[in-house]
RNA sequence: GGGCCUAUAGCUCAGUAGGUUAGAGCGCACCCCUGAUAAGGGUGAGGUGGUUGGUUCGAUUCCAACUAGGCCCA
């Protein structure tokens, strides 16, 4: 019976667990970092530090719902810089933040209200708002902090809380003070049923028959067309007859061509493609008395069928030839595109329809009338004009409210807005774009081309949850109060008691005793719109980074995903630059959107939707932070089970190496070594600087995929199949405090130590875990110590060619090895010996390793024979290893068996001797 | 319909300022080991580079169109 030798040896020991289990061990990882104020030590010590800072702004996520992935990918990737930078000593404190008022929010306190909502008090649906809102935003703190971001999470900012909201009416009325803003009208839906505005998203399509009507607008210049004495009529195709009495236009496409055609009623003039439409409808002849392009029509005026005015030609590039004529009745007060072309043309925008759907005085024959029930009169009166070209029925989708089911409008009523054109804020925005670093590049082109054509901002908004538009208007002249003492008083009020205060106070206890400055009347309006969200969040630069002292103006990054470029940094762009005409960010970070395997977008719908919560659940937390650094960013994220299990094999194979380095330091004895080690070791100090070069470089750019691949690389290639494969020998056989086994322990301390700093921003959790297993570290957490230095000492371009070279014969080795096992000649590649036949170049390079070359291959003999060889620069041969196999390293040697053990080979022979 | 973007092996990513057989890791297949063991090692098979045209002696790399997908608008 040969002895138990394993007991000899010196194998790897570790309490650092090869299953995971994060889904358990993480959360008690998260107790450790709050029960030792982890983070506010990283933020006291480097404050102390005083290296420089880096402030990551956080994008308020909206206050409704638990997170969905989306939410986790961007803070998790706000989260790897923020550790990064952290970890080179920088001051970064991350203050994350929640936008709490807004439409979603008080259309669910609605919803819970049901038929109450109507008679609540608007203190008490806010406060309901209010309630709502904390309640999301202590979920998703919850949430965000079981994903590991480190943040101020107990002090984060809150576009609701009194400070916040105060800010937002000092920055508000400031854009007033400083001339920005104005009152205009602008359509908008309007339910004539429940006589109010609605948004977007509380409007409904279903089917409604409509009249669809063709209509003959005279032409007054018609000498610009080859006609002989008759009458030309441009054609106009409409379904909301009613939208008439408000027409200011008519628009043509520039590039299509238009016609003169003779028909039954008249010679009319229309886009070439519509006669397919009209001639099944009216009597005409297809021939064109004439062409012209649509550009050409620009500016002829026409007579309005009923009403003493004049309607011009406009072009447009939405008009279409697929129904109707090819020319569009614009009524700029009653739809969205009629308005641009309004705005473009200099048209009122006029609607003449009060809140009831009904006609104003102003309109001829119909004032006073309820405008559906008006279109048939309407019609009436254009066929006894002789001006309806045809007349029929059209079941279309069209929007109706989404509490009374009844057809809604579009009707212009009075907004505020902030003026693009005041101060060339347009252009001053453009320039400041310039100056940001936008990441990816083309982010740049995005937001530029959207703010060199977007409108005036609209700022107001007809609903209860969110901060007020403090303003008065004089109710004799209109005339908007500006008074700065006024302005400090309410921002004051605000401050002091939140903005319910406004809806709470009279007019009277607002604003004691004030003359209007125009006309000096004494009655005044209290505004009752509140401001759109979009301008609590975008003044979230002045609210947090300005107002908070640990923050600083402008902001380092702000990091979101590629939909906010319409969105926050364009709003925070505004508003920052309206008052301090300056861009609040140095650098933009857009990332994509999660998309399933496929590449489509997450939705219920599609059941193709992966939640953080069942990731964490089921993988854990560093497997979500995992995916978010494996992916590139900057296209859309894709997510899929498979996806998942391919991280979790990588995510196993950095946990293993991680657990095999701190194995084999169990007894390290923690002194330098750093003289002792053999040629190997300084090749894997070599491709550990490297590896260090590359991981900081990617970390600095913001390509952490890079960062994923070279770690991972790094652990498979160079650690588990090469390095530490070939240690093994030495690690377990050679005595325990020899110098070669020290040497070897050193360079594994230095790569353990390394890699755990290297993976702390991503895999937080397990650098964390690994860290406490880590003996004679410095500091109690990992994220307490810094980022390891590149060290040039052991960069080494002859060394690591020489072992490239090395590593081409050690594959050719293994290939050959292969047959052999395949043939079943040899199990273990132990049982070899090599024969390696080479030339006499390759001969001088290989005979300063003869000795180590077992040991390269892991094999028991190598010899290397030269010979003149015509093509190849060496053959490799393969034999039985000679002697017998040493129970204890299972190396063959022909001197086992000679010893006085005779069960050992003469290196374990001396090793158990000593 | 418009603006911006993406498209390389089953998966995640490299790469070519246009030039011989397009790379890595994972996964997969087969084999070995059982002293990293719900681990470790080895070998191997996988790509008409979304499609179609154009420029060029030569295109995965440049250009255009198309298709599919994403974000934002309409």
């Amino acid at each position: 019976m040969p002895e138990d030798y394993k007991e000899t040896l010196n194998l790897p020991n570790t309490n650092f667990p090869m299953k995971a289990n994060l889904s358990e061990r993480e959360p008690l990882i998260l107790n450790f970092w709050k029960e030792n104020k982890i983070y506010e030590k990283l933020q006291q010590n480097n404050r102390a530090k005083n290296k420089g800072q880096f402030i990551l702004h956080d994008g308020p996520p909206y206050a409704n719902g638990h997170i969905h992935i989306g939410h986790a990918l961007n803070k998790i990737l706000k989260d790897i810089i923020v550790k990064y930078h952290s970890m080179t000593g920088l001051y970064c404190p991350f203050v994350p933040g929640w936008d709490c008022h807004g439409l979603p929010i008080e259309l669910q306190v609605d919803k819970s209200l049901g038929k109450d909502k109507e008679k609540v008090d608007i203190l008490k649906k806010r406060q309901l708002c209010r309630e709502y809102a904390e309640k999301f935003i202590n979920i998703q703190r919850d949430e965000f902090v079981r994903l590991g971001v480190f943040g101020y999470w107990d002090n984060p900012y809150i576009t609701m809380s009194n400070d916040y909201e105060a800010t937002i009416v000092r920055e508000f009325l400031t854009f007033v003070k400083n001339g920005y803003v104005y009152r205009g009208k602008k359509p908008v839906y309007w339910c004539p049923s429940c006589v109010t505005a609605l948004a977007d998203a509380e409007v409904e399509y279903a089917e409604k028959e409509s009249p669809s009507i063709f209509v003959s607008f005279e032409v007054i210049d018609k000498d610009r067309f080859p006609l002989k004495d008759q009458s030309l009529y441009v054609v106009i195709w409409t379904t909301t007859p009613w939208t008439l009495p408000a027409n200011l236009a008519l628009a043509v496409h520039p590039d299509f061509d238009y016609v003169g055609i003779k028909t039954s009623k008249g010679v009319i003039l229309i886009v070439k493609e519509a006669i397919k439409n009209l001639k099944d409808k009216i009597e005409l002849d297809e021939k064109p008395i004439f062409e012209v392009k649509g550009s050409y029509l620009e500016g002829i005026k026409t007579k309005h069928p009923f009403v003493d005015r004049v309607s011009k030609i406009v072009t447009a590039d939405f008009v279409e030839t697929g129904e109707g004529s090819g020319i569009v009745h614009i009524a700029p007060g009653h739809g969205m595109e009629d308005y641009e072309v309004g705005l473009k043309y200099g048209l009122e925008i006029y609607a003449p329809v009060d809140d009831r759907g009904k006609f104003t005085e102003e309109v001829t024959y119909f004032a006073g009338q309820n405008i559906f029930v008006a279109n048939s009169q309407i019609i009436d009166l254009l066929k006894e004009k002789g001006l309806l070209l045809w007349e029929g029925k059209v079941t279309h989708s069209y929007p109706h409210c989404w509490r009374c089911k009844k057809p809604v409008i579009f009707r212009a009523t009075t907004q505020w807005f902030i003026s693009m054109k005041h101060e060339n804020l347009r252009e001053r925005a453009l320039e400041e774009i310039d100056k940001v670093r936008w990441i990816p590049h083309w982010g740049r082109e995005r937001i530029y081309s959207m703010v060199e054509r977007r409108p005036d901002w609209c700022l107001s908004r007809q609903r209860s949850w969110g901060v007020p538009i403090t303003l008065f208007v004089c109710k004799k002249c209109e005339q908007v109060l500006i008074d700065e003492t006024l302005f400090n008083k309410i921002e004051k009020l605000v401050e002091q008691e939140g903005s319910d205060v406004w809806f709470r106070l009279d007019l009277e206890e607002l604003l004691p005793d004030y003359s209007c400055q125009k006309c000096g009347s004494k009655e005044f309006q209290k505004e009752k719109d509140i401001l759109d969200v979009w301008f609590d969040s975008g003044v979230s630069h002045a609210a947090v980074l300005e107002k908070n002292k640990d923050l600083s103006w402008p902001a380092d990054m702000y990091l979101e995903g590629s939909d906010q470029h319409r969105g926050w940094f364009q709003s925070s762009l505004i508003a920052s630059l309206g008052n301090k005409g300056k861009a609040p960010y140095r650098i933009v970070l857009t990332h994509g959107f999660t998309v399933d395997g496929q590449g489509r977008k997450m939705s219920k719908s599609l059941g193709n939707v992966i939640a953080p919560q069942e990731i964490i659940k089921g993988n854990g937390a560093d497997i979500v932070r995992l995916w978010v650094s494996a992916e590139d960013y900057r296209d859309d994220i894709k997510l899929s089970k498979e996806i998942l299990s391919r991280l979790t094999e990588a995510y196993r194979k950095i946990r293993n190496t991680l657990r095999y380095l701190l194995g084999n330091i169990y007894d390290f004895d923690g002194k330098d070594y750093s003289h002792n080690l053999l040629e190997i070791d300084k090749w894997a100090m070599l491709k550990l600087q490297k590896l260090i070069g590359k991981v900081k470089k990617a970390y600095e750019e913001f390509e952490f995929h890079q960062v994923f691949h070279a770690i991972h690389n790094f652990c498979v290639t160079d650690m588990s199949a090469f390095y530490l494969d070939i240690l093994k020998d030495r690690l377990y056989t050679f005595k325990a405090d020899s110098s070669e086994r020290r040497a070897a322990q050193w360079v594994l301390y230095q790569i353990a130590e390394s890699l755990i700093k290297l993976i702390s921003p991503i895999l937080s959790f397990t650098a964390e875990e690994a860290w406490q297993h880590l003996p004679f570290k410095k500091t109690e957490s990992v994220f307490l110590d810094e980022m390891p230095e590149l060290d040039k000492g052991y960069l080494d371009d002859d060394l690591e060619k020489r072992w490239e070279r090395l590593i081409e014969i050690r594959d050719e080795v293994n290939k050959a090895l292969e047959i052999k096992r395949q043939e079943k000649f040899i199990g273990n590649s132990l049982e070899a010996k090599i024969i390696i036949k080479a030339k006499d170049d390759l001969i001088q390079f290989l005979k300063p390793y003869y000795e180590f070359l077992p040991t390269l291959f892991i094999v028991s003999q190598v010899d290397v024979i030269p010979e003149h060889l015509e093509k190849e620069e060496f053959i490799i041969e393969i034999e039985k290893a000679e002697g017998q196999k040493c129970q204890r390293c299972w190396n063959y040697s022909p001197m086992v068996g000679a010893l006085e053990i005779p069960q050992l080979c003469p290196r374990c022979y001396h090793v158990l001797k000593s």
